[in-house]
Parts: C-alpha cells; structure tokens; sequence
RNA sequence: GGCCCAAUGGUCUAGAGGCCUAGGACGCCGCCCUCUCAAGGCGGUAACACGGGUUCGAAUCCCGUUUGGGCCA
C-alpha cells in the first residue's frame, strides 16, 4: 500500500531558503539558494528567506547579515524575509516557538504523537543491543505502547517526556522528486521519531514542517543530503492533514577533492570569491551552471537570461565539483566584456585597498583642483588616469584582485625591479640602447604610442638590433618586469616624466654596474 | 549495519533506443599572431565504471556488482 498524501494543485510558487547563521555563507546554500530563486522568478512566485535560529549558541546576528550582503552581492533578492517582513512572519525559528508548541499539542490530541519517557541511557543501550545483534537500531517502541496508568507512573517519578511520532506500519512512501523522479520509502525502514525534546524544543525535520506548511510554501528545493528527510517529513505533513509541499533534490556541490563543501571548509565562502575579485556575475552565472544548462547549451548568461531559461526538469541528478579554474576564466571574460568605466569603477576599491590611489577619489573627478592628493609615495591619479591604466590590463587580470600587481608600477614613484628584469637591463649591449632610447624618447615632440612607437623603431634599425632587443629592456626599465600591456601604451599611461626618469636610472645603473 | 540517492574525459556537461566512429566548455599540449604578457584564431589529448539481460539495435530501459555520497543512529 502507497500513500501520496494531499500534493498541492495550482497555487502560487513559494519557495524558500532557510539557512542557520551560525556562520558565512556557503557555496553549497548558494546554490540551493539560486535554484529556489530561479523557480520562483521563472514562475512568478515568492521567493522567502528565513532563518534557522534554534540553535542559540552558535547563531549570531552578525551572520545574519552576512547573509544578506551576500545575496545582494549575487543580485537575488527575497520577497519575504527577517527584514523585510511578510503576511507569513515572524521569519526567525526562534520567534515561532508557541507555533511549533500548538502543532505539536495537535499531534498529540490526534495519537500521532506519544510521550516517550525513555532516558539517554535507555535509549543507549537499547542501540547497543541492536548494534551487538547486528540489527538496524530502530526505537523498540516501548512508550508508544504505554497506557494512561503507564505514564502517570512515569510523570510521578519526574520524568519529562520528549514527544516521539508513532510511524505506522508496513506502508510505502512514495515522493515523487521534481528532479529524480519516484523514490519510494517502507515505513518499516523509519524509526518513530522525536519531534520535540523533553526541554521543550523542537526537532529539525518537526520545525521545518511547521514552517512550510505556515508559510505556504509549495515546492521545497534542497540539497540531496535531505532525501531521506522527506519521507519523515511527509509523515508529518499527512498526519497534520497538511498538503505535502513538491520536493526537488539537487546534487551537492563539492569540493575538488570530492568532499561536499561542508560548512567551514577552506574555499567555499562566498565572501571569499568577492574579496579576491570575482564578479557576482560571473559567479552565478557560473553556479547556475553547476547541475543545469540551457537547451541550447549556451554558457555565458545574464541573470534574467538564466530566470527566462532554468527550468527544473533540466537540473541534474549527479553531484557536481567546483571547478575553480572554470570559474577563474568565465570571472576574466566576464572582466573583459565590460566598459572601461564599468571596469575602473569595480577596480577602485581594490586600488583604494592597496593604496595606491587616493581614498577620496571618485569617478567624478570635478575640477582639477577638486581631484584629492595622491598616497604617500604615489602618483597623483584622477579617475580618467585610473581608467586608462587599468584598461590597458583589461585582457590580462582574471580577478579585479590581480589588478593591483598589475599595475602597481603606474602608482608607485618608486618601483621594485623583479630579479629577471635585473638580469636583462645588465645583458651586454643593453646600456647603449637605452642610452639610444632614452634619447629619442626625449626628443618626442608628443607623447603618445604612435610617436613613441616610431622612436622606437628608429633606435632599432638604427642600431640593427630586433625589436625585441630593444623594447624589452626599455620595458624592464620602465615597468621592472619583462611581462606588461604593449610597450608604447604603457608609456603613453604612464606619463613622460615617470618614464624618462626611470630610463635615465637605468642607464646610470647599468654603467656603474659594468664599469 | 539498515534505508535512500548517484555514476559520460581530470572538471562542468550535451545526450531522454538508431541522428553517437559520443557533441560543447574549462584545463592541459602544440601551432599561428606578436615588442613581452595576455587576448584571439587553429589543431590535438582525453569519457559512456563493470557484468548480465531486454531489443534487429543501448551511453540511453531492467537487474546485479563496484565505487562515491546522504540520512538514521
């Protein structure tokens, strides 16, 4: 025998997320957290955030907040939620307590709950013996079978009852999975199970019912980890003659080592992906990607494109790996698509960071006077310098991060020569051509790469050298390293004064070393 | 231990019985472009976990095995 229970018909989506804040945000809750958002923005549902606060100790608002950010940062919004409030509020576990109380005495009125006055030790050994025995440990079911004189003993001798579900027998539930399809479940393989402690607080699989069935949520898409939860919870629903709401399992989301990106583990904060650059773009456009693809197999999608195409029928069953190194490239083309503008203005922060332009710079720079001083040791910089600069990397950084090495060498008076670009400014012959370099360099009428460009071509053919012979050392002087944007570009950025200087030094250097 | 889920290259995946000598993408390798580094272009490497069925025909359906994973304790 089956039982489907009530399913819900056609009425509005709503779905949600609740995670604990006991600590920041997750990949994995992400990325559940994305699919429920698809869902809901795909059908013209409501999207609820609430949170899973019952464990007091390690829940603080701070996470809370975290939270928030993050999912703003990702660009998903919620339509319900802790702060923003609702018809279906309040949105904390903790604030829901006398809901949880008044379903649970409804359980008990209608015998699907009993009092179970077993201890710890009891329940201990009983397991044990299951253990020894080599059987499934499955709760023996002694209170269940307690009469009225049994439990007022119980109740004299001081024993607070926890409130344990009584699963009935030999029956199958069957769920049919938005994403896996039919999986059916023996009672007999499901323990009876507590639902409230004897201290009064509610368990996991008893509180989130209360919260679905209360809240009207009508489909609930999660992490695989919950399949077995669901039978449980669909004996609660059916027992408090509340629809059953759709499930949808996704696959988890591992780590590259093949673990699931459990909480705290290294690598899988959301955050993280911010501070280092990433683009939330490119971020969800990449965790979109991860268990789902559109019909046509298109990789590079905006958000609204992605609401337009997800459907749930395409999410995959299999767990799936972060692929950081995938994400790295999609964040880099990501990067290049943008304006200059655009891509100045995410760039700032991280060069306001390091400093290396000034705090009080803004893309508005105003009248020249207006422009702030530039950091200790750095170049004055106004935003139009701040763009051209880091358009110049544009096709070269894959996090907005690495713009800062990347550039470094604009900013600083003074820059650091790396240990190769040593090597090659000392190579034989090199001084004369920057000598030859220096000169023509000086004698531009205009500093721009074209004129650049042309003296520098001069001082190849006039000293029958290979343009590399020549440019490279120029480079290595100017920038300090061998790797940079094309040669007379950076220049052009880098302004006359800087690149002269540096050049003259270099010659200098180079003279003193070889004499 | 019991129950449940999953299984296409190193990774993300396409594939819903013949279109598959298995397609795309990341990575990796090579070539081209080139003042360096990138970007870009071109090419290459590499997979249906295994064993049985079902079928004229199976990556696709069924069963088992194996391997991962989850939940219950």
């Amino acid at each position: 025998m089956s039982t489907k229970g009530k399913v819900r018909g056609g009425t509005p989506v709503r779905v949600r997320m609740a995670p604990s804040p006991t600590g920041p945000v997750h990949v994995g809750n992400l990325h559940t957290a994305l699919f429920n958002w698809l869902f809901a923005r795909g059908r013209g549902g409501k999207f609820v955030l609430r949170f899973e606060d019952t464990d007091r100790e390690r829940s603080e608002a701070g996470f809370e907040r975290l939270i928030f950010e993050e999912m703003r940062w990702l660009g998903l919004d919620w339509d319900e939620g802790p702060d923003v409030g609702g018809p279906y509020g309040p949105y904390r576990q903790s604030e829901r307590l006398p809901l949880y109380r008044e379903y649970a005495e409804r359980l008990l009125g209608s015998g699907h709950v009993y009092p179970c006055y077993c201890t710890q030790e009891e329940l201990d050994a009983e397991r044990r013996e299951a253990q020894k025995a080599g059987r499934a440990y499955k709760y023996g079911g002694r209170c269940r079978r307690l009469d009225r004189a049994g439990r007022a003993a119980m109740e004299s001798e001081g024993r607070a009852p926890a409130l344990r579900f009584a699963v009935p027998e030999g029956q199958v539930i069957g769920i049919d999975d938005l994403i896996r399809g039919r999986i059916d479940y023996p009672t007999d393989s499901i323990s009876d199970f507590i639902i409230v402690r004897p201290n009064g607080m509610p368990l996991y699989n008893f509180a989130v019912v209360v919260d679905d069935i209360t809240m009207d949520i009508t489909h609930v898409i999660r992490g695989e980890g919950h399949i077995s939860n669901t039978p449980v919870q669909c004996l609660l629903y059916d027992a408090l003659d509340a629809e059953r709401p759709a499930f949808g399992h996704v696959g988890h989301i591992l780590l590259p080592s093949r673990e699931k990106m459990a909480k705290r583990a290294g690598n899988a904060y959301v955050g993280m992906y911010r501070e280092q650059g990433f683009l939330p773009e490119a971020v969800v456009n990449f965790m979109a990607l991860l268990g789902w693809t559109p019909p046509d197999g298109r990789e590079f999608l905006s958000l609204r494109e992605i609401v337009r195409e997800f459907s749930i029928d395409r999410v995959t069953k299999a767990p799936s790996v972060f692929d950081h190194d995938k994400l790295t490239w999609m964040n880099a083309n990501y990067i290049r698509r943008l304006s200059e503008r655009e891509l100045a203005e995410r760039c700032l922060p991280f060069l306001k960071d390091a400093g290396l332009v000034s705090r009080d710079l803004t893309p508005d720079g105003g009248r020249e006077e207006d422009r702030p001083p530039a950091p200790p040791g750095m170049v004055r910089s106004d935003f139009a310098r701040v763009t051209w600069i880091v358009s110049l990397e544009q096709e070269r950084v894959q996090t907005l991060a690495e713009i800062v090495p990347a550039t470094e060498f604009f900013f600083r008076r003074e820059i650091d020569y790396e240990k190769n670009a040593v090597t090659a400014l000392r190579a034989p012959g090199v001084r004369d051509a920057l000598a030859k370099a220096l000169a023509e360099f000086e004698a531009c009428p205009e500093w721009l790469p074209e004129t650049l460009e042309a003296a520098g071509r001069r001082v190849v053919s006039d000293l029958g050298l290979s343009p590399k012979e020549v440019f490279q050392p120029v480079r290595a002087a100017i920038t300090g390293r061998l790797a940079s944007p094309p040669l007379f570009d950076t220049m052009a950025a880098l302004g006359r004064e800087l690149c002269l200087a540096r050049l003259a030094r270099a010659v200098s250097n180079n003279s003193s070393e070889v004499s």
